[in-house]
DNA sequence: CCGTTTTATTAGGCACACCTAACTCTATAT
DNA sequence: ATATAGAGTTAGGTGTGCCTAATAAAACGG
C-alpha cells in the first residue's frame, strides 16, 4: 500500500497549490506548472486516480482525502526545509525554493521532527505560508491581496506568493517581506500601479505583483 | 557531459569505500554492499566504464581519476550532512547514516558551502572520517586499528568504521567515540577479546569490532 | 584431475517517468 | 456555419535501473 515516489509527491504538491485558485485543476495548467508535456501529465494522472490519490472527472483533477493528506505532508517538509535553509544555513529567501523542492523528498519523519524542534516550532515558511502541523492541520487566516486595498488603507504583510528569485530579491530590497507594515498611498486608475509606503519609503508597485502579496 | 544520477553517485561512493581494503573491487562485493543483484551491478559497471568513471579489467573495478573525483564529492556531501544532522539537528551518531545517504544526493554546491560554514568548517564526520575539502583533498593520518595494539598500549580514537546503528549505540554507551583516549589492558590469546580501559572503566571488546576502531 | 562452489555475464523482461506525433472534441471567432 | 485554436487523450517509443534464469569461466578441495 506504500506507493509513494518523489514524482508522485511532486504531482500532488503541484495539484494542491493549483487548487488554491482553480478548484478542479486542468491537465494543461498542471503540465505547465510541472514543466512537463501534457501527455506525460495525462498518463500520470491516470496512475494517481488508480491509486485513489485524485479524482479525475470531465471538470478536472481534484485531490482525494488521501491525496490531500500526502500533499500537505510534502508541503510541510518543503516549508520546514525552507526555514532550515534561511534560519540556520543562512540562505536568502529567494534562494530556497529549488533547494527545498529537492530536499522535501529526502526527509524522513524523524528528520522532520528534528528540524521542527531545532527551529523552535516555526509557524510559517520564509514567504509567510503556514507550515502544516504533524497531523496536516493548517492554520488559515483571512487575508486580502495588497492589490485590493484602497488608498490610505494599511496592512501587515503575511505572505508573498512568488517563486521567481529575481522578483523576490527585488521585493526584499524594498522591504516588502512578511511581518512588515505597508500603507497604500494612492491607487492609479485603469489597473495602474499602487503607490505604497513601507518603512518610511514610497514605491510604485504593479498590480500583478501586488496581487501576490497578501496582507491582514 | 553532465551525466550524473543519484544511482551513479551511489555506485561510485560504494566503490570508493570498498577500494579502501580491496583494491580492484569485485562485482560481487559491490553488489553485496549496494544490496543489489550481481547482474544489475554488472550492467551498471558497464555504463560506468563507458562514461569513463571506472576501469573494468579481469582483476576488478577501479575508479578512474574522474570517478574518484566524483566519489569524493559525494563523500564530502555525505559527511557534511552527517555533521549537520548531529551538530545542528540533534541526531545521535548511530541515526545519521541512512539519512545522510539520501541527503547527499539532494545537496547543491551552494548548500554544501552553507552547511560547511554554518558548522564552522568541520574536519571530520561524527564517526571520525575526514571531510574532503571543496577540491576533493583529504587529509590522511597514519592510523592503527585498535585490534593491533599490544597490552599496555594507549591511543586516541580517531575513527569508527561501523554502520550498524545497534553497534554504534553500544560503542557510544561504552564511551568508545572519536577523540577519546583508550588503553589496552590485556589481549586475550588465540584471537580472543581485548580488555580495554576507557574513561576509568574496563570493558572486553571483540577483535572484529576492535579492528574497526582506528587510533593514533 | 575432476566435481563443486564461487564469480561474472548474457538474455529477456519489467516498472517508472518521460517524450513526440497524431487524433478527438469543444469553444470561439468571423 | 465553418474555420481555427485549445485542451485532452491515445499510440508508440525511449532511457534508466532494477530483476530472475541460464550460462560460462575461474577457483578450490579432495
Ligand atoms: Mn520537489
Ligand atoms: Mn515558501
Ligand atoms: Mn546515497
Ligand atoms: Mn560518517
Amino acid at each position: 500500500m506504500k506507493a509513494d515516489t518523489p514524482r508522485i509527491e511532486e504531482y500532488l504538491e503541484s495539484i494542491y497549490k493549483l487548487q488554491q485558485d482553480e478548484h478542479p485543476v486542468s491537465t494543461s495548467r498542471l503540465a505547465e506548472h510541472l514543466k512537463l508535456s501534457a501527455p506525460s501529465v495525462s498518463e500520470m494522472t491516470k496512475k494517481l486516480a488508480q491509486k485513489k490519490l485524485v479524482n479525475h472527472t470531465e471538470k478536472g483533477i481534484c485531490l482525494t482525502q488521501e491525496g490531500n493528506r500526502i500533499a500537505k505532508k510534502v508541503i510541510r517538509r518543503h516549508r520546514l526545509s525552507e526555514r532550515l535553509l534561511t534560519d540556520i544555513l543562512g540562505f536568502r529567501w529567494d534562494e530556497v525554493h529549488d533547494e527545498a523542492c529537492r530536499l522535501e523528498h529526502a526527509i524522513s519523519p524523524e528528520m522532520e521532527k528534528h528540524i521542527e524542534e531545532s527551529l523552535g516550532n516555526p509557524k510559517t515558511c520564509p514567504h509567510g505560508f503556514p507550515i502544516p502541523d504533524e497531523n496536516g492541520v493548517i492554520v488559515k487566516e483571512k487575508l486580502r491581496p495588497l492589490s485590493e486595498l484602497k488608498a490610505r488603507d494599511k496592512g501587515i504583510i503575511v505572505s508573498v506568493f512568488e517563486e521567481d528569485p529575481k522578483m523576490l530579491q527585488y521585493l526584499a530590497s524594498l522591504g516588502l517581506i512578511p511581518e512588515v507594515c505597508v500603507k497604500v498611498e494612492e491607487v492609479a486608475p485603469f489597473g495602474g500601479p499602487l503607490i505604497v509606503c513601507v518603512s518610511g519609503s514610497r514605491y510604485a508597485l504593479g498590480r500583478e505583483v501586488a496581487s501576490k502579496i497578501k496582507v491582514k
